[in-house]
Formats: structure tokens, C-alpha cells, sequence
RNA sequence: GAGAGUGUAGCUCAGUUGGUUUAGAGCAUUACCUUGACAGGGUAGGGGUCGGGGGUUCGAAUCCCUCCACUCUCACCA
């Protein structure tokens, strides 16, 4: 025999079991006859690196993918990045400051090249971080957000969309992140509560000594005023209709507007108007006809239209403009406020309201059959309760705004000749519309946007783009639609909702023969905190370093870890202790190997303990496939391998083994052996999507095998038939060997000192050894001298009697017995029982429960009651003899 | 402002259409055992009136109402 470890290694296996895997191409998929199993990545932007997120979500979707490869489909599990443009932006700009290169000195064709080159160095780590993880992604089909299939979909998408009005450029209010310079979606901004301060300012009436007093968070936008607006209906302002007021500072003349939209209750009940930098007062701009003076920079600086404090930043312009008010005696006070501003989701920069000209989605006019889906089931939701949120927001939904003032990304597929737009997937079609309207243009005449679109403009196509579904391939036919999306319920509204809406929108006409949803089923996972429920963040360095985890744990007590505290949609606040249990458990299967490998072997017939153990151990086996394939269709993973693991520790280490195990110096029948090696490769099979490393190499090392007969590509035991009495009968043995060592426990005594156990006679005593190996089994795990059946209330000297189930049992030790202890432990069960019972009868004895209950209820409670009743009689019993 | 969710043992959570021995698991804790797979092991024990109150029901952790506490999402009045 060769020698085997005392520990179990990680780090030896991981690595040559994974290249082994791939280079066997057990991965990768091509359309067959099987039925497909498909999940598409929530592709990690291209930059980043691995963090827990990542392992939770991966882990999941790789549990997922094992499981059906296991199960005979041809799984096929496409992984891939996302460009993310503006966070990949934000990093390109930061490190070419860093080398003293402005972007803004860079042509974008300069700029770009530095971008991919960026992306040709970090890009792709994350991918082969996915890998220590035991990732079974099909690596050929590895795709990018920005490559070339993908940006050909996007400008298909753009123009088709266009050509069906339900995209189109327009002037509207927006959330401009000045930082980043770029306008934002509505998803891209964070709200949250914050101290400010509201200023109430004087606006002197124009030919007038009089005063109207407004209340405004933003005096530096007061230059940017056209009106002040008050309640038609406040009284306290019906005498200024008509009249006109001076902005402060600028000296300008606005009229007093009369509007509905303002609160009399708030403030002073007058409201200052600044349409070009609030989106409500844009909206009363627009109904009285106000101009619209913009007076901040894109940058967020003061403008020239401002007057004052051009080229300082605005809040350093709201300071200077307090202090102007203040000085000319027009600011009536500065109040503590609390309200919620609204920061770019990346650069945190405070977002500053701006009009400007870009290019939306009409959602209104896709998201129908996508709302209907989910509230269908026909997309199943994991957990339900994203059901609401979903229907809330898709039923509220608005435009998306899907313009980027950025370069790194797919440039918007328009080109602009005076004040006409042609929309095309290249710039040659473009020219061709164009000179259908003036054959004598020239491709110099037309000018391509600048912008580039949103990132998720090009995920949102994610599972028809990862097929080639755009480019008419036959293989979208076979895999669409997936079957599982796994992803972050962070990003429900920005990913989720999208995709399903484009799969409604397109796969009608790129699949007509398959379902149009893009994905069967949703998992939503939490979001991973750490033990205190803080969010894990590099600002607060409470994020393991998840490459270090799996070198500290190994790959496979990382996924446990993760795993077992991972329920559903809600949140998980990880804790290393749990992926040392993974460890701990990997290093418990290592060790069964150990002894199963140790057994001296001989030919001779399993005794009646080895058959009975086997036969109860197949059908205990038969019952856990069914609860695990049961949690699984669930997506209870977390149950799942909580129940393989009790299965594994509890009914094959301390049992099972325990049961088959030799005594020292003994030998082990080889067809028990056999057997034995059998159960453990199934055991590694059921466990094997959660820890393929360990089953991999526990597998490889239970026997020799055929060339490619590896445990990934085996076949997942089928669920069948099992004889539950016979799993309760040995539950009741088992339960006697845990009183037997309580007993023990109880009365100091070692586990080699004798016990003779008598058992009184009766039905259940009968029936129970009368099981083929029963007393055997008693005597090996308990370590008695003898066993002996006894007729009822047989009068024994130093006799210990207790109950198991139903059954007395007597034990007769070698010991002096601490009667009164003993007597106090009997009086305690009997307190229970009678508790117990004064519970039943009281059931019982009500005619309502009698009449109105199922009868297998009640029945059930006389069973209780007449079992209790025997136990109580026994108890008193044994009570009376110590006396 | 609107909506959703949560509250069960010291901690993290199960508890699947109301009934299966007067509530379960893991971790933590306590006692003991342990030179023959594993001290990262084993055996056993203690610990909860299921957030409070009310109701429906023969029967409620489970359904309804109400209150309390916390969390989240969306929308926002200067």
C-alpha cells in the first residue's frame, strides 16, 4: 500500500486535476444531441480582479454547471468580461496622469491605444482567477463586452431600434457626473441623506422697497434664475401678480410666476427658479416659457452666463455667493438641512442636474412581454420577493438614457450632416442614406457622434450576443434559451430587467422556434458581508483577499465556506471559520480514504454487521439523493451540501466506517471492501459539484480506472425506491449505542470496561433484532460483554435501566451506580413524560380536535399517547427498583 | 412619501401548502474520552415561553390585525 498523507493537500491536486480537466476538454461544448444545460456569465469587468462576490456567484453557477454534466447534459457554461466603460475609463485617465499625460491633450485615436493596451495587460486576470477557483467554464468561447461579435450586435441593435422608433435622440434634463464628464442613466445615481444648509435669500420687487424671501440649498445657482414662483392660491402672494423681482448679485429682472407645483407650506413658500439646473424647475421653465441661462461648466465650474465667480468651482461658488448675499444684506438666515443628494455610483461626485442632448431607449415600448414574463413565472424569480421590486420598477420605468460622454466603449452609430442624423451600422451605410437625401456628399461632410453608448447597452445582449444570435449562427438555436442567470440582486434593474427586455425584443425573430426569454431561471445572491454586516469595501479592508483564501483553504473549502452561508437573496455575512470548516471536511475525506486504503484485505464472506451496514447504507444513500436533487431544483444549495455533509461526517464516518471497520489487527472481507469503495465513489459523485478538487482525487484514488472515467464526466445516481423501515430500524440501533456511551459517559466508566446489556422482550425488541446483523452492530459499536433478551420486570442486581424507543433495556456494569444521581436522571425523563403526556391528552380529551381533525391525526396522537404511556410505566418502573 | 423584507438558542440561520413525540442545525460553550483514519478527532450535556399584544382555528413559529425594532429598494419639495 502506498502511503498516504495525513493531511489532505490542496495545493498538490488543484492544479493538475483543473489542466487535466481542460486538457481533456471536458468543458467545452459543441451542440449535440444531449439536451443543453447553459448559463451565460455575469461577465466581471475586464479590469477587475477577483473578490468575494465573484467566488459566491461563480461558485453557484459552477455547482449548477457540474451538476447537470453530471446528470448527462451537455453543459455549457460561457464565461467573458464586460469593458465597463466608465470604470475602465476612470482607471486609464488615473494612470496616464500618473505618467503626466493629460487626457485631454490625447487624440481619441491616441487615447484609445492606450485604453486597449491597459486592457491587453489587467484584462483577462480575473478569467484566470475564475480558474483556481475550479471553474468548468467552456474558456473557447470566451467572450468580451467590446470585441468585435459584440460591438457588430450593439450597432444592429442601435440601428434596429431606431428604425423601429423606439430609440431617438433628444434634449431633456439629465444627471451629469462632472467628474467623470459624462452624463449618467438614472440607474448610475446613488441617493442618500446628507447634511446641507438652506439659505433663505431676499429678491428685492422690482420697483419696489419690498422683499420676497425664497429658500434655496443651491445659492450658487441664483445667477442662473429666470423667475421666482410662488402658489396660486397663497394669499400672501396674491398682491405681487404681475410684478417682476431682482436676482441678487446679478441685478436682473425676473417675473413672479404663479404655479402649482410650489409647496406654500415649504420655506417661505416662494421658489426660485433655475431651469437649466434643476430638473423641476425645468419643468416650470418649459410651461411659462423661461430662458435658460447654464451657468456651470461641464467640469462643474462657474461659467461665464454666471458672471460672477467664473472658472470657481460651484461649492466654492455657494460659499462666495453666501458671503456676497450676506454682505449686501440679502441673506435672511442659513439653516441646518437634511436631504438627499444624489452622487455618481463611480466617481461619487455630486451629480449636477444639466439640460442636455442625447440619445435614450424608449422602454415603455419594449417592456410589456418582459414584465408579463415574471409575473408569469415563465422567468422564475429565486427568491420571489424580487417579483415586486421588479413589477414596481418596470411598471415606474423611464427612459434610458444610453449616451456616454466617453471614448472607451462603442462609438454611437450616428452621423450628423447639418441638421439631419443618419443612423447605421457603418459609416458607409450612413453615407448612403446621406446621399440619398444629396447625392453630392462626401464621406468628409458627415460627422460621427462622439459619444460612446453605456456599457450595459452592450451586456443587456449578453445571451443572444455570447451565441452569435446577431450574426445568424446556428449555434443560438441549440443553446438559447440558458438556463440559469446568477447574479448580484444589486444589479436587478441596471442587467437583469435589461436583458430580459432584449430578449423579448430580438429572440422572436433570432429564434422563433425557441422560448424568447433569455434565461429559465434567476438566482439572486446577497450581498457578501463581513461578520459585523458592514459591506465588504477596500476603504474598509474587511475584504479577504480571495486568492490568499484559496491558497490558505484550498479551492474546495473556499466553495463550502461560501457555499453554507449563502442562502438565497438575502445577505451573507462570511466568516473565515466557515471556509476552515471546508477545510476541516476536505481533510475528514482525506482521512476516510486513509482508513478505507488501510483495511487489510481477505477473502472470506462479509459478516452479518458488513451486509447489515451495507444494505441500510444504500437505501440511507437513496434517501439523500432525493433530498439533495429535491434542494437542488430549489436552488437551495446551501441545504443541499449541509445535508451531504451530515451524510458524509455523521452516517459514513462515524457509522458507516465505524460499523465495517476491523478490529485492530483484523481483516476486512474483500467483498465488503468492495462495496465499501463503491459507496464512497458514489458519496464523491453527490458531492462533487460543490468540491470537484477532493472527489476528483478521492476518486482517482479509490481504484484503478478505464482512460477518461474521471468523476466529473460520471453519472449522477439515478433516484429510486428505498425501505424506510429498514433506515428507521437502524436509526433505533444507533440510538441504543448513543444511550449505551451516555450511560457510560454518565458513570465514568471507559469504553473497554464490560457491560452486559439485557433487553426486556416485547414486539418491538423482537422485531428490531430480529433484523439480520442487529445485535452484532449493538455489540461492536457499543462495546458490550453480552446481550440477552429478558421476560418483562425481571428482577436484576446492579442493573442500570433505561429506555431506547419504546424498549427496556438493562445494562449491568461492573460499577458501583450512584443511586441517587441515577434516580435524579429518571426523575427527570419522567417530569418530561408527564408533560408530555398531560400535552397529548389534553388533545385528546378535547371532542372538537376528536371530531374535527384528520383522522390520521388523531390516530397519530393516540400513538403518542399510548407510546408516552408505556414509556412513563417503564420509567416508574425502573424508579421503584432503585428504591 | 411609496413599497418590500426581517425579528426563532450567545452568534449565523433552517423550519416547504397550520398537526410527525410539549421547537431544529452549525458554530460557540461545558464535561468526559482519545497511542490503531482524522487532537483540524470522538461521546454526551446545558441553553429558546419562536419581538410584544390581540384574533381565527380542535390545533399557530407558521394565517389575520395591531404595536415595537431593524434592514433594504424606489421616488423626492426648493
Amino acid at each position: 500500500m502506498t502511503e498516504i498523507a495525513k493531511h489532505f493537500d490542496p495545493s498538490s491536486v488543484e492544479e493538475k486535476w483543473y489542466s487535466y480537466w481542460e486538457d481533456k476538454g471536458y468543458f467545452y461544448s459543441t451542440p449535440d444531441d444531449r439536451e443543453p444545460y447553459t448559463i451565460v456569465i455575469p461577465p466581471p469587468n475586464v479590469t477587475g480582479i477577483l473578490h468575494m462576490g465573484h467566488i459566491l456567484n461563480n461558485t453557484i453557477q459552477d455547482v449548477l454547471i457540474r451538476k447537470a454534466r453530471l446528470d448527462g447534459k451537455n453543459a455549457c457554461w460561457v464565461p467573458g468580461t464586460d469593458h465597463a466603460s466608465i470604470a475602465t475609463e476612470a482607471k486609464v485617465v488615473r494612470k496616464l496622469r500618473e505618467q503626466g499625460i493629460k487626457k485631454s491633450d490625447l487624440t481619441r485615436e491616441e487615447y484609445m491605444e492606450h485604453a486597449w493596451a491597459w486592457k491587453e495587460e489587467y484584462g483577462g486576470i480575473i478569467l484566470q482567477q475564475l480558474r483556481k477557483l475550479g471553474a468548468s467554464c467552456d474558456w473557447k468561447r470566451t467572450a468580451f463586452t467590446m470585441d468585435e461579435p459584440r460591438t457588430e450586435s450593439v450597432y444592429k441593435v442601435f440601428v434596429d431600434l431606431y428604425k423601429k422608433g423606439k430609440l431617438y435622440r433628444g434634449l431633456r434634463m439629465v444627471n451629469w457626473d462632472p467628474e467623470a464628464m459624462t452624463v449618467l442613466s438614472n440607474e448610475e445615481v446613488l441617493h442618500a441623506e446628507e447634511n446641507s444648509h438652506l439659505y433663505h435669500v431676499k429678491y428685492q420687487i422690482e420697483g419696489s422697497d419690498e422683499y420676497l424671501t425664497v429658500a434655496t440649498k443651491r445659492p450658487e445657482t441664483i445667477m442662473g434664475d429666470t423667475a421666482v414662483a410662488v402658489h396660486p392660491d397663497d394669499e400672501k402672494y396674491a398682491h405681487l401678480k404681475g410684478k417682476r423681482v431682482i436676482v441678487p448679485l446679478v441685478n436682473r429682472s425676473v417675473p413672479i410666476i404663479f404655479d402649482d407645483y410650489v409647496d406654500m407650506e415649504f420655506g417661505t413658500g416662494a421658489l426660485k427658479v433655475t431651469p437649466a439646473h434643476d430638473p423641476n424647475d425645468y419643468e416650470i421653465g418649459k410651461r411659462h416659457n423661461l430662458e435658460v441661462i447654464d451657468t456651470i461648466n461641464d467640469n462643474g465650474t462657474m461659467s461665464e452666463a454666471a458672471q460672477i465667480h467664473v472658472g470657481a468651482d460651484r461649492f466654492a461658488a455657494r460659499k462666495l455667493v453666501s458671503k456676497d448675499l450676506e454682505a449686501a444684506g440679502l441673506l435672511v438666515k442659513k439653516e441646518e438641512y437634511r436631504s438627499s443628494i444624489g452622487r455618481s455610483e463611480r466617481t461619487n461626485a455630486v451629480v449636477e442636474p444639466k439640460l442636455s442632448l442625447q440619445w435614450y431607449v424608449d422602454m415603455k415600448k419594449i417592456a410589456d412581454p418582459a414584465l408579463k414574463a415574471v409575473m408569469d413565472d415563465e422567468i422564475v424569480f429565486h427568491p420571489k420577493k424580487y417579483k415586486t421590486t421588479y413589477r414596481v420598477w418596470m411598471e415606474g420605468i423611464r427612459d434610458w438614457c444610453i449616451s456616454r460622454q466617453l471614448w472607451w466603449g462603442q462609438r454611437v452609430p450616428a452621423w450628423y450632416y447639418e441638421d439631419k442624423v443618419y443612423v447605421a451600422e457603418t459609416a458607409e451605410e450612413a453615407l448612403q442614406q446621406a446621399q440619398a437625401d444629396d447625392p453630392a456628399l462626401t464621406m468628409d461632410d458627415l460627422k460621427q457622434d462622439e459619444d460612446v453608448l453605456d456599457t450595459w447597452f452592450s451586456s443587456w445582449l449578453w445571451p443572444l450576443s455570447t451565441f452569435h444570435g446577431f450574426q445568424g449562427s446556428k449555434e443560438i438555436e441549440y443553446y438559447y434559451p440558458t438556463n440559469a442567470l446568477v447574479t448580484g440582486w444589486d444589479i436587478i434593474f441596471f442587467w437583469v430587467a435589461r436583458m430580459i427586455m432584449s430578449g423579448y425584443e430580438w429572440a422572436p425573430t433570432l429564434v422563433p422556434e425557441k422560448e424568447s426569454y433569455p434565461f429559465k431561471h434567476v438566482y439572486f445572491t446577497g450581498m457578501v458581508r463581513d461578520k459585523q454586516k458592514r459591506k465588504m469595501s477596500k476603504s474598509l479592508g474587511n475584504s479577504p483577499d480571495a486568492l490568499k483564501l484559496i491558497a490558505d483553504y484550498g479551492a474546495d473549502g473556499v466553495r463550502y465556506g461560501m457555499l453554507s452561508c449563502s442562502p438565497a437573496g438575502g445577505d451573507l455575512l462570511f466568516d473565515e471559520k466557515l471556509v476552515e470548516t471546508g477545510k476541516n471536511f476536505c481533510n475528514k475525506i482525506w482521512n476516510a480514504l486513509r482508513l478505507v486504503k488501510s483495511f487489510q484485505l481477505e477473502d472470506k464472506p462479509s459478516s452479518k454487521v458488513d451486509e447489515l451496514a451495507i444494505v441500510w447504507f444504500e437505501n440511507k444513500f437513496l434517501q439523500i439523493v432525493e433530498l439533495v436533487e429535491k434542494e437542488m431544483a430549489q436552488f437551495r444549495l446551501s441545504e443541499a451540501l449541509t445535508s451531504l455533509y451530515s451524510f458524509i461526517w455523521g452516517d459514513f464516518c462515524s457509522w458507516y466506517l465505524e460499523i465495517v471497520k476491523p478490529e485492530y489487527g483484523g481483516t476486512l472481507s474483500k467483498a465488503t471492501y468492495e462495496k465499501t469503495v463503491d459507496i464512497f465513489e458514489q458519496l464523491m459523485i453527490v458531492l462533487h459539484p460543490y468540491m470537484p478538487f477532493i472527489t476528483e482525487e478521492v476518486w482517482s484514488s479509490l481504484k484503478e480506472r478505464a482512460e477518461g472515467a474521471d468523476c466529473i464526466v460520471s453519472t449522477f445516481p439515478k433516484t429510486a425506491a428505498y425501505d424506510v423501515e429498514l433506515i428507521k430500524q437502524v436509526e433505533s440501533l444507533t440510538n441504543l449505542v448513543t444511550s449505551i456511551r451516555d450511560l457510560r459517559n454518565k458513570n465514568g466508566m471507559g469504553m473497554k470496561e464490560a457491560v452486559d446489556l439485557k433487553v426486556e422482550k416485547s414486539d418491538s425488541s423482537d422485531s428490531l433484532f430480529s433484523l439480520n446483523g442487529a445485535g452484532e452492530m449493538v455489540t461492536k459499536m457499543a462495546n458490550i460483554s453480552s446481550l440477552e433478551s429478558i421476560a418483562p420486570n425481571t428482577e436484576l442486581s446492579n442493573g442500570i435501566s433505561f429506555l431506547s424507543g419504546n424498549d427496556k433495556y438493562v445494562a449491568l456494569i461492573d460499577k458501583e451506580i450512584d443511586v441517587e444521581a441515577e434516580k435524579e436522571n429518571i426523575q427527570k425523563e419522567i417530569d418530561y413524560q408527564i408533560g408530555f403526556l398531560k400535552s397529548v391528552e389534553k388533545k385528546l380529551s378535547n371532542e372538537r380536535f376528536v371530531g374535527n381533525a384528520p383522522e390520521a391525526v388523531v390516530a397519530n396522537e393516540r400513538k403518542k399517547l399510548a407510546d408516552g404511556q408505556d414509556r412513563l410505566r417503564i420509567l416508574e418502573e425502573n424508579l421503584a427498583n432503585l428504591m
